[in-house]
DNA sequence: GTCTATACCCTGATAGAC
DNA sequence: GTCTATCAGGGTATAGAC
């Protein structure tokens, strides 16, 4: 946490950048805003303030950059992920606590400044690059969804909740958070300009309340 | 009904076709295989087997092949749509028969041979096209989220269905339909050769039984 | 490392004979 | 309508002086 701030956010301390640093932060932009394709190394180099040929001095090629940018996304997703052991503790506080743990868990992956910009990018070149595509489907798709489903077991054994399929349950769960990834940042990222994190997280909240009022155990069962 | 077999679909009578629909047809294969951008006129031209410089008898552009092949596809959803009468009728019939029609509208907007491929096409470039992303919105969005929260609010005035609020049940019903969609034609488009009608068929009935479950009037309460 | 200058390729689109 | 030939522009990437 001590040299954690390799990559200096937008317009503080500009100057102090490495280019290296310049051309990243130059392209996390562009290309969250028109695709890779739609950018030219021409606009980088612009962006960046620096001339078209230094860019090759840091990076290989323009894909260079894109990968550069998707380690990035990668390393900080894996990182908030929660521990295995914290998960078995969290579950004995009641499903309620272990709903808002998951929502805070999934809005950590998105509340960091220049992740949103990396999320929307994502989103966006999702289709049309196979290394993003796989990290999406197996860290942000299957992980959780498998994730999901073992928590709903193990809540179900603990009569904590309604027996119902737990994979239809993990399904039902997550896919409404894909489901706000995609609408915002496909489809509203333009006009909203609030983030993700405050638009979010009431919609998640209010879908978690819903799900759990459908599988809570009833009072009158006593 | 007619003489509405136009668009005539892939391999079949491949000769009887015009130029103009060999080129819709070359450009809707390749557009929703590589994306609008990484599509090049030759390409096109190679496929639809003519020389390049005749697409432009046909086409003012290449940009005007997409807009024909969006208003395509806008004309075959808006014309599935239920009419507003067919609605009150089907909720009389209680909500499980309701809930299946909503699935099999839903699916008819898909089971059309070459609009699975354009629905591809719809998909990977929502972002990047302003048309296709202000249709999306509206018709697949905002259009049915409305609908399906006055139906809702019908069922639970003719007191079908538990009380909640009917635009979460919307959004809990209608979200899932989208997530479908973008799992099947973004994450997994390249993997599964079952058409969307048949795997997300499935699972769409698995939704519904899940939230019909959630909302139903408990027997007891008589 | 950064700059200037440029090579080389591919793109969408057009002109004009047939 | 379809073809051949071609253009102008813009794309990535490199060479070589500083």
């Amino acid at each position: 946490m001590a040299n954690q701030e390799i990559k200096s956010s937008n317009s503080e301390n500009e100057a102090k950048k490495t280019t290296k640093e310049k051309i990243f932060d130059a392209s996390v932009d562009l290309f969250s805003k028109k695709g890779f394709n739609d950018v030219t190394v021409r606009e980088i180099a612009k962006e960046a303030r620096i001339r078209e040929g230094s860019i090759y001095n840091h990076y290989k090629n323009k894909e260079a950059i894109l990968d550069a940018i998707i380690d990035y996304f990668k390393s900080e997703i894996t990182q908030s992920n929660i521990p295995a052991e914290e998960t078995t503790n969290l579950i004995d506080k009641g499903p309620e606590a272990y709903f808002e743990g998951g929502v805070k868990m999934f809005m950590a992956r998105i509340n960091i400044p220049q992740m949103e910009k990396i999320w929307r990018l994502v989103c966006i070149e999702i289709y049309h690059n196979a290394k993003i595509r796989e990290f999406f489907k197996k860290e942000l798709l299957e992980e959780p969804l498998a994730g999901w489903e073992n928590i709903f077991s193990i809540m179900m054994e603990k009569k904590m909740i309604k027996p119902v399929n737990p994979r239809t349950l993990a399904y039902e769960y997550w896919s409404y958070a894909i489901f706000l990834v995609f609408e915002y940042f496909i489809l509203k990222y333009d006009e909203d300009f609030d983030s993700f994190m405050n638009l979010g997280l009431e919609k998640m909240i209010n879908h978690t309340r819903f799900l759990l009022e459908a599988i809570k155990i009833e009072e009158e069962t006593n």
